[in-house]
DNA sequence: GAGAAATGCGAGCTTTTATTCGTGAATAAG
DNA sequence: CTTATTCACGAATAAAAGCTCGCATTTCTC
């Protein structure tokens, strides 16, 4: 059966299994389009229904690519989507950097609340996949691990610039702020990026309200 | 090809596509407790994986059940997922009735809410599956519908019971507060129903005090 | 008790979908 | 130009999952 058994005296031509690792130094600059192409693939597929119902054929068509280049550069279907996720995470610093500029924790509750909120909803209008590795990531444990790292990591950022703006409030208070705050911001997410541009402006609008009524008491105007 | 063309003399052995239908006369006591037992089988294993994960066989091992079991009563796995979702649509007026009862209209505003909000918490604590059923229903197009159609319900009661408060009120406003009440109810259902005891607690208490701020100013105290 | 219909079983059929393999063109290195 | 490597293709493979079929058993009706 095996298929290489009848040349054994030269050299086994030993089938390299395609180096899909992002660091590969001998990928050339066509490889990583085609990576790009994919992975842009990918979240416009998975946006559409999901990461379970997402075939890679399905995916393979979107970027009209055929099965075998897809699999040149992902070793399986999960990959994919762990790839999409890292893709999203290396603009995720440049986001947090301007959303906990600790610049406006004195700000007016409002505007503080725009500073913070405008730029992971422009985060997630950048890729309409993101929304469904966020939420409905029953992907793979990993990826859960590292969307469940994230939320703690903004919520731990958000009571940081929660305690800026009040040193003297309650510790146990303020954590629990900024848990509930990150929840309420999910709950919104959807309306706010998907919809028609009328919609998003009122679900953002919507969102900061609720968030400010909720806030003020803690946060003080 | 095919299987029945050795006996065509025969009476042909009609097999009786099995009645999946609720309303089947025939129905023996024994055929529904087969029903509900599959459906508490599916109800736990899309609890547990969610709807897409979820494979027939694990549903019928789940129920101690074979296969064919399964699809004497089911005609394919999405009618699983809609019968699912039927036996707790049966359940939902009753639960509507106590939570929208006009008599707390006048209540103050934190009893309201708890009379409000509690009935559907106590309602999502019954069945595990409810949620998966109710938040990631990419199943199908009738379900969707069915769900939004729900939620639309849902809205316009208590819209009602808003405006039975504040007669005076906006409009508009109230609608929309409606719809946010609705949108907050959702985020933080999974948090007040599944994990442990003081989770759950300090969860649904968090969730009335976000609803308390955010309607306080439209529906006083 | 006898016939008919409903229920129950589980091996296996069918479809779907992830993944591979042989081949060959494009590209980089020497 | 020659050679090694990457990139690309798409039919073929294989595993998974949905679903069926013939037959056995139970229950209902008369």
């Amino acid at each position: 059966m095996n298929k290489r058994s009848s040349g054994q005296s030269a050299h086994p031509p030993i089938r390299r299994q395609p180096d899909t690792s992002t660091a590969n130094p001998r990928r050339q600059a066509r490889g990583q389009r085609r990576i790009d192409q994919l992975l842009d693939a990918a979240d416009t597929v998975f946006a559409e229904i999901g990461y379970e119902r997402a075939t890679t054929n399905a995916i393979c068509a979107q970027a009209e690519v055929s099965p075998g280049t897809l699999y040149q550069f992902f070793p399986n279907k999960q990959a994919i989507a762990e790839a999409l996720a890292a893709r999203y995470l290396e603009r995720l610093p440049e986001t947090h950097r301007v959303a906990f500029d600790v610049a406006s924790a004195h700000a007016p509750l409002a505007e503080l609340i725009s500073h913070v909120v405008d730029p992971f909803i422009a985060l997630h209008r950048q890729g309409p996949g993101l929304e469904a590795l966020w939420t409905g990531s029953v992907i793979s444990d990993e990826l859960i691990a590292c969307v469940e790292g994230l939320k703690q990591h903004i919520e731990k950022s958000l009571a940081a610039l929660f305690r800026a703006r009040c040193p003297r409030a309650n510790r146990a208070e303020i954590n629990r702020a900024a848990a509930t705050s990150v929840q309420i911001v999910n709950a919104f997410l959807h309306i706010a990026v998907t919809g028609a541009p009328k919609q998003q402006r009122d679900g953002t609008k919507e969102l900061k309200t609720v968030l400010f009524r909720y806030l003020e008491p803690i946060l003080g105007e």
